[in-house]
This record gives C-alpha cells, sequence and structure tokens, in this order.
DNA sequence: TGATAGATAGATCGATCGGTCTACCTAGGT
DNA sequence: ACCTAGGTAGACCGATCGATCTATCTATCA
C-alpha cells in the first residue's frame, strides 16, 4: 500500500542483464544475472525462455532507450538539420565520457554472437536501420544530394567514434567525428 | 627428408587457434582449439602457459601481418603520400568482401575481454598506435596542418569501415569512408 | 646404444555452464 | 476460507570449461 510496488522479476531481471551484459559481455553467467536481479532462476525461463530470450529482450529495450536518446538529442538542438546532426557528436562524447563506458553494445552483441543466426542480430539490425532512418531524414531536409549515402557515412562515423572511445580513451573521437561529419554536410 | 616438415605444434597451435578465435571468439574451447591444431593438450601450456597466452602470441603475430599488409598496400600504390592513404580504404574494401569476414579482430577482442587488465589489451592498443604512427608518416609527408589529429580521424574512419563492413554487408561502407578521408586529406 | 627433450594421448580435477525439476510460500480473487 | 497463479529457493542434470597430471612414444644427439 504505502510501500511502491516492487518492480516484477521480469522488469529486474531485464535491469540487472542490461547493466551485466553492458560489463561483462554475453557470456556473463545465468547464476551472475539471478543473483544481481534477486530472481528466481524459474522465472527467468518463465519470462523470456532462457538466457538467449533474455538476451534479445535487454537488446530490444535497450535499443528502444538508445533510439530515443538519438531523437531527444536532435530535438534539443532545434529545427536546423545541420544542428540536429552535428548534436549527435556531441551527445556521443558526452557519453563516452561516461564512466563504465566501454563500446557499443550492439557492437560487441554483434562480434560476440558468432553465429550469425542468433536472433539478437535481428534486433541490433533493426537498430541500425531506425538510427539510419532518423539521420538520413535530416539530410533530406538539408538537401543533400545523396541522403542515403550521407547516412551510411554517418553511420560509419558514429561505429568508429565508439570504437574509438572504447580503445583510445586518449583523444577525443567524438570531436574528430564531429569535424569530418561538418564536412560531409558543408558543400 | 623427403618430405616437408610438418610445422610443430606451437605453429599448428598458433595457425588454428588465429582461425577458430576470429570465427568463434575468444571463448572457443580448448578442446576445439587442441582438436583443431591436432596438439596434445601439454603442449598448448608449455609453449603458452595457458590459454590466455595463446590468445595474446595470436594477436601479436595477425598484427605482425596486418600491419605489414598496410605497409605493402601503401608502397603497392607508388609515392604520393595521398594516394597511398586512400589505398587503405580500397584494401579494406577487399578484405570486408572477403569470405568469412565478420569485423575486426582487435574490436572483438577488445570487447569480449571484459577485463581491463587481460595482457591481449596492451597487443591490441600496441597495433593501433603502430597503424596511427603509418598514417601521421604519410600525412606529414602530405603537409596536413594537424597530422596527428587527421591520424586519429582516419582510424575512426577505419574501425566505422570495418564495423559497418560486419553489420551491414549491403552497400559498400569501404568506398563511402575513402570519399571521407579523400576529403580529410583535400585542403 | 643409450640418454634426453619434446611431443602425444588421455584420465582426471574442481568449477561453472545453461536448463530442468521439486517443494514451499504468498498474494489476489471468489 | 479456499483455490490458484506466480514467485522463491535450491537441489540436480549432463555438458563443458581451463588446467594438471601420468604414461607412452619418438626423434635427435652425444
Amino acid at each position: 500500500m504505502s510501500v511502491r510496488t516492487r518492480p516484477g522479476p521480469r522488469e529486474r531481471l531485464l535491469e540487472a542483464a542490461d547493466r551485466l551484459i553492458y560489463t561483462h559481455g554475453v557470456n556473463v553467467g545465468v547464476d551472475a544475472l539471478l543473483k544481481s536481479a534477486n530472481v528466481a532462476r524459474r522465472s527467468l525461463y518463465e519470462h523470456f525462455g532462457g538466457k538467449d530470450g533474455l538476451i534479445v529482450e535487454v537488446l530490444r529495450s535497450a535499443a528502444e532507450a538508445d533510439a530515443a536518446d538519438y531523437r531527444d538529442t536532435m530535438d534539443a538542438a532545434g529545427d536546423d538539420p545541420r544542428a540536429r546532426l552535428l548534436a549527435v557528436f556531441d551527445r556521443i562524447g558526452e557519453i563516452i565520457a561516461r564512466p563504465g563506458f566501454h563500446g557499443c553494445r550492439y557492437l560487441a552483441a554483434d562480434l560476440a554472437l558468432t553465429d550469425p543466426g542468433h536472433p539478437a542480430h535481428e534486433v541490433t539490425r533493426g537498430y541500425r536501420r531506425r538510427v539510419h532512418a532518423l539521420l538520413e531524414r535530416e539530410l533530406v531536409a538539408l538537401g543533400h544530394p545523396r541522403p542515403a549515402r550521407a547516412a551510411d557515412q554517418f553511420l560509419i562515423l558514429i561505429d568508429g567514434t565508439l570504437a574509438a572511445g572504447a580503445t583510445r580513451p586518449d583523444g577525443d573521437p567524438a570531436a574528430a567525428a564531429r569535424e569530418l561529419a561538418a564536412d560531409l554536410i558543408t558543400p
């Protein structure tokens, strides 16, 4: 009643797995996930069917949040498509600087799950398509002659920036990539 | 005598591990490595001290070969620093198109080995420094005003290209990145 | 020829893996 | 008051993990 309802085992598992899978990789043990979430073993298999199902659901909800973050970032930058696009790299700079950052979770999942048939790949592919569409929309508004190709190039810059942030913490990869992006949208 | 001397267990293990670790990730089992190399269990621990030692040595020798590949690629492009730098992306395009390609092995290792103290990270860091130095050397020869920063940007483009090649096989990320690189070295 | 170093094969170790199962408990609805 | 659905706790399963060990074989060299 007066006590706030404790999140159910499904929510607790998603939250704990989101954190543990990012920090320890998808090969983190089921026991560690259950212990961190304070959830019974059985609940995992009831709600997600197994570890793979949990991984997929974690990626799906993270993708939802990250896509919303892209939208919010661009909306906060105003109406100018150019400013909206460049704001993405400022945001990525913040993300890289966050304690505990060590790379793009979607790329990490794709590289770690070497079975090309793993359902997680569909989730990451869908996420990239969404980001590509967000970028392309701005590039169209900007009147870019080849918006689809330019969105490809933006994604290359984003992936490269996240990789650089994970492996070469010195320097400011987001600012370096922002320069390249500015060239890309400055005729 | 007339038979070519069979490579020793160390060489066979390195070759098999290089292949299996790239295709199945660093979490591939020791048994699979031994079986693929036709090597006794004991030999692994004699030569490499353990699985981690083998991983480190595999990355080290791969880094040696890849650094040589960068040099050869640039040398084959002639003397013009601009041509030498852009040739890198043509080469990466070939690598991405190779059957079985699924991303940069060094980034995959860094993302999979979540322990920041794992000795493999030093190897990958050293490799990136070598590539950075190779690029910066050309940028200096080109008279680029900020060669170190430009080399950072080249590495971002390279990492992004490899990531795109691994996750979005459609399109031609190497060509897209080459365009950005050309802008970067065309005042 | 005999000694030695290095390789092979494989048993074995404790730990952990993902997954299934039983037993108990508790909150909500009738 | 009772039933039921969903949760917890934890034993248990076979498989696999990385690593250590013994025992045997083989090539090379003194």
